[in-house]
RNA sequence: AAAGCAAAUCAGCUGUCGCUGUUUCAAUUUAUUGGAAGAGAGGAAAGUCUGGGCAGUGCAGAGCACCGUGCUUCCUAACAGGAAGGAUGACAAUUUAAAGAUUGACGUACAGAAAGUGCCACAGAAAGGAAAACUACUCCCCGCAGUGACGGAGAGAAAAGGUGAAAAGGUGAGGUAAGAGCUCACCGUGUAAUUGGUGACAAUUACUGCAAGGUAAACCUUACGGACUGAAAGAUCAUGUAAACUGGGGUUUGUCUGUCAGCCGAAAGGUGUGAAGGCAUGUAGGGCGGCUCGCUCAACUCAGAGGGUAGAUCGAUUGAUCCCAGGAGUGAUUUUGGGACUAGAGAAAUGACAGCUAUUUAAUUCGCUUCGGUGAACUAAAGAUACAGAACCCGGCUUAUGAUUUGCUUUUACU
């Protein structure tokens, strides 16, 4: 299916962005924390996501580049996990991916590594739901 | 073969999946979807150290302060950049009795120290005062159990020793009690003249002298130059409202004009109440880079218009541009002709994976060998890797860097 990854899946918003770290809500999965939420946005995709190589542990510029290439690479691969979980519920969230390594690793290890990730957060995105039943 | 300098290039191909612009085709839901073609990081994109363009703000002008630059001529849009030249420094070689001279590659923040102020530690007798006598030197006088390489007093003397980064021109000769630019020769240094050079400066000649140092990347003096901010600059559009902006009226005092209205007069004219205009002037306030002189604005009111919102578009890539050829110039550079369009993102694209080719390392075999190595074949492993990512655009400087190719120079080996 379509591996796609433009520019409508970059948030770019600062009103979103400081939504996002009002709620805090995150997810870990080493080498990366997601922080995310749901919201309305102007887009049909079903989710935005803003990824982040910090400049304190990576101080080169084409450094940083690197690490987001395969950040953004690895998503790209395995996008679909969350995709079609959102599309299936008609949700959209915003996401907030950030590498906290201090080293470059492996494309496979990434791969399997987001993989996990997205199937905890997919997990964290069905409690939710069922909480906002039990208040609603 | 090695080293140095200069220049060029940052691999290519195939497959799968993608990213950002541009052009274009098709479909429909008319703003979306799908497809095709072609483009997509650097020599430093870096440091942000400099010079400009561009933009905004400010600006009558002058002085001071502040900052920068500092041999000459030239190049350039400009420069703290570059080219050519001059001077100078230590080094090496040659030469000389020595001082010095010549050559070479390298370096120089290279204006002024008789305008003034400050500083020159330690050592040393003396360190800036036309200075200084410690040892040793010379002369003269005195003393003595001692007649000395003795002791004391005076004078001369900066040549010798020692200290120091530096001791007051250097070398040789004369001279002298001993010495001293005291005198002479050569050299150095200062001043003046002449000649050569666009000039920095050089050469020659003459002369007074040689007690009067260094430090200005210490203050300072002098010549020249310099507004400040920075693309998150700034412009336009959508929404429809501020204290910023634009326009009108109003805004100190005196005096003049006699244009308009008013008043007096039959009229000529008068008056100077209001309006208008000209000139002069005062005070408190705002503005003019930090200060001074000086200049300039108007408080209030009415009307227009608009702010925020990391919104969209422009600014933004056709330019002091790049490539090739010819001409000018020692050169930096410039000129003529022809050709090219070569990233334009925006929390920031130019990528990921797999395979092959170059190459590197190791082992084996064969050839050559000065026995150090070296060339070829084959096998295995690694396999495009250094420094590093455009953020408005150019010129430079500085720093970081691995390879490959080409040219020049030097050294070594062989012919």
């Amino acid at each position: 299916m379509n591996q796609t990854f433009g520019k409508e899946y970059k948030l770019c918003s600062k009103k979103t962005i400081e939504f996002l770290f009002e709620k805090k809500k995150t997810v870990k999965q080493f080498p990366f924390i997601a922080t995310y939420g749901e919201i309305e946005l102007p887009t049909k995709k079903s989710f935005q996501v803003v990824i982040s190589a910090p400049k304190r542990i990576f101080r080169k510029a084409h450094d940083r580049n690197r690490i987001k290439r395969l950040m953004r690479e690895v998503f790209r691969k395995k996008k679909l996990i969350l995709e079609d979980f959102l599309l299936a519920e008609k949700r959209q969230i915003a996401l907030f991916l950030v590498y906290t390594n201090k080293e470059e690793m492996k494309y496979t290890v990434l791969e399997n590594k987001i993989e996990l990730l997205f199937t905890k957060l997919v997990s964290e995105l069905r409690k939710d739901k069922k909480i906002d039943k039990i208040v609603l």
